[in-house]
DNA sequence: TTTCCATTTTGATATTTGTCAAGTATAGTT
DNA sequence: AACTATACTTGACAAATATCAAAATGGAAA
């Protein structure tokens, strides 16, 4: 189950067999079935997790209605940026968007194994740079101020989404309301 | 003048002696004046660079107009992430809003000291996540729908900038139109 | 000071988008 | 198949915002 992830970390940087051994005897495989709540506001986020199979988003609440903030599929992490890194409650869900399973690694064993291995510290930094370049290309999406122009980006840069996630969580993750989003597919034909 | 990037990482993690001779070596520092270009669209960001004074802003051109991306102030890192990640040339401009001045490192000596000292990874990893999270606070900001909304999180987080830079970049930042930024404004009192 | 230029404000109008409401389609269950 | 719940679409209207144009303000330079 866990050699698909540990050779992907491998293949990134290569790593020592103590730190294998770690990666290997700390990961804890979690399955989730679709809809379920894998992460509930107003706890803190104690794992970052490696998504095997499935898709999962992350969300808040905003007056009753569902913001969605991420989709994550297979090969990323998940985990509530703001919570996890803070060690405080954040406001951010996560749920399963389809049956997932996952490898989770508790906050306190990442911070063991950052101390314990210095090589894994060029993971972490490879990783969350990769993280805060799609953050970016998300943020230059936003600014559009046409709602159509989000739209035709999240097609293309995110074209399997479309099949995986409810136009309304995709409403809300581009900045609009579920209606217009509606309008500009229908346009679109 | 370097003594304070020094010091501020330092605190962050303690750095070997090496490595603190390779943040001394390495640093450039660069002056530029006010509206001068630190980096031009087309280019490969070759530098991260340290703001030591002053305020600089990205911005990058959508059909002659300028969608200002970032600002950041004295005490933050700059660089064009996806072209200094990616080693390509990309559409982002990074000008001064003031006078500046900057501690520039080379992407080749950033590997090299990555690779020289495990440690530097550390706070290579460290900067990063706070960058990434700073980029989700803003992506939570720019899913508001309400351009109010967002106007009033940016006076709360941000209320230096609001001296520090003109309104036309504020509003293309916010994803609005001058007009709409300056309205609200004038409602407000 | 006066002039000049950039910044900001204000006004009028067109467009886009949100909201509420109703309807249709679809998938899953019994 | 019939039933149900959910997802999606469409329509009508109101609200928010963009756009174009012009005026006011402020600051820098002559």
């Amino acid at each position: 189950m866990l050699t698909s992830l540990i050779k992907y970390l491998n293949s990134i940087y290569p790593m020592s067999e103590g730190l294998i051994k770690d990666i290997w005897d700390y990961g804890q495989i979690k399955y989730y079935k679709k809809d379920e709540l894998i992460l509930k506001e107003g706890g803190i986020a104690n794992y970052t997790s490696y998504v095997l199979k499935g898709a999962v988003r992350s969300y808040y609440l905003k007056d009753e209605e569902e913001i969605t903030t991420k989709f994550l599929q297979e090969g990323s992490y998940i985990t509530s940026t703001y919570s996890y890194f803070s060690r405080r409650p954040g406001n951010e869900n996560i749920s399963a968007l389809e049956d997932v399973t996952l490898v989770c690694y508790h906050y306190d064993h990442m911070q063991q194994m950052y101390k314990d291995h210095l090589e894994f510290n060029v993971l972490g930094r490879k990783f969350t740079e990769l993280y805060l370049y799609s953050a970016e290309i998300e943020l230059y999406n936003l600014r559009k101020t046409k709602a159509e122009d989000r739209y035709r980006f999240f097609v293309k840069h995110f074209p399997q989404l479309l099949q995986r996630a409810p136009l309304k969580h995709i409403a809300t993750y581009l900045g609009m309301s579920l209606e217009t989003l509606s309008r500009i597919r229908a346009q679109k034909r």
